[in-house]
DNA sequence: ACGATACTTGACACTGTGTCAAGTAAAAGA
DNA sequence: TCTTTTACTTGACACAGTGTCAAGTATCGT
């Protein structure tokens, strides 16, 4: 009969990743997951400590539905360095979007909470290591421009496909998924190789 | 004696941005902020409305000692689009670490708050209007790679120099003051020029 | 001396997180 | 079948921080 707990663990992750999704993260509080799983707000604390344990928890189960391993095959079956980077950068347009609203739940989190923090850096620091692959990459062709290093032009590649930089292009901006792609290609492209 | 009110208005404002700016924006609250000034809570509201409405007045109030049109002359001063484009750059890189803690400082309380969003995006359109000035004498000059319109070559420089951005890449990445000018004025020129 | 102005004091409402203790209901085990 | 364990509920409460209110004090100008 521990199933029934785990039943409704993943009710309430479920319910969470729902509310996070569509409420665009923002004031989802745990009343309000309580109340939409129906369930008691003393119930989220049995089976999570805090607020933030339960946005993590949320976050990975979220990751975990989006098979991104596979998604990211394309990229890891490339050839040469400038697919990579292309390959990479078209993943990467199509991965954030699935993204976004539960990562801003967590980074909103992450002023006050260590632990958001904790977690929010882990996901960075993932993202990064495949920056500095693609970048890695450039470099064993002998192809990344004298101006950087594999560890300045990973930087580079991380700052311009953050996800705050994402937001901004496309939410505020305005830019379209294609075009996001586009020109992040071709300014990753002219800064990096040569 | 009306200079009383507005002696004690002056010495809230400097200190609120006294503490902003030391204490890295993080968590100064109303308590802490009347404290500093040796006055009691209940005065700040009788000046300021709100924390909101302090945070707002308080940025200006550093704004204006920062006067910033004389150090963006050299900015304004230039005769060509690319050292234009270089000014405007190191003008940013030196701006930016005198505003980082006063904006985070906003920025922490637009998630919450209207005012606080609509003074973030007050701030933020003003300095777009800056990047699209750049980009426009580019393409002035007929120097603006076909890959770019005025508008999407704004919206570019506008992302790439972003707050966040720069926070990213001097406080996560390590980058210092003369490094990251020079590695944006790189990214930039190689994006937009041809 | 009077009254306005500037500020203080202390209490309180409100929101949201997190904790605690006692209670219920049903499955599991003897 | 009777008992224990598990999963959840109920309602109260502590706590932090913002914002409000009403009554009090001190000082300045006239």
């Amino acid at each position: 009969m521990s199933s029934k707990r785990s039943e409704t663990r993943q009710k309430l992750l479920q319910t969470t990743v729902n509310l996070l999704e569509k409420g665009q993260g923002k004031g989802v509080r745990m009343a309000d997951i309580a109340v939409a799983a129906g369930v008691s707000r003393q119930t989220l604390y049995l089976h999570f400590g805090s607020r933030t344990e339960l946005l993590i928890a949320a976050t990975r189960y979220h990751d975990d539905q989006l098979d991104v391993e596979k998604r990211y095959q394309k990229v890891a079956e490339t050839t040469n360095a400038s697919d990579h980077l292309n390959a990479f950068i078209v993943f990467w347009g199509e991965h954030v979007p699935l993204v976004y609203n539960m990562a801003q739940a967590l980074w909103e989190d992450a002023d006050k909470d260590g632990a958001a923090l904790a977690a929010w850096n882990d996901r960075m620091n993932a993202t990064k290591t495949v920056c500095q692959l693609a970048v890695a990459t450039i470099e064993s062709e002998g192809l990344l421009s004298p101006s950087w290093t594999v560890e300045t032009g990973t930087d580079f590649l991380f700052a311009l496909l953050s996800i705050r930089n994402w937001a901004l292009l496309t939410r505020t901006c305005g830019w379209s998924e294609v075009e996001y792609i586009n020109r992040q290609q071709l300014v990753a492209r002219n800064a990096l190789f040569l």
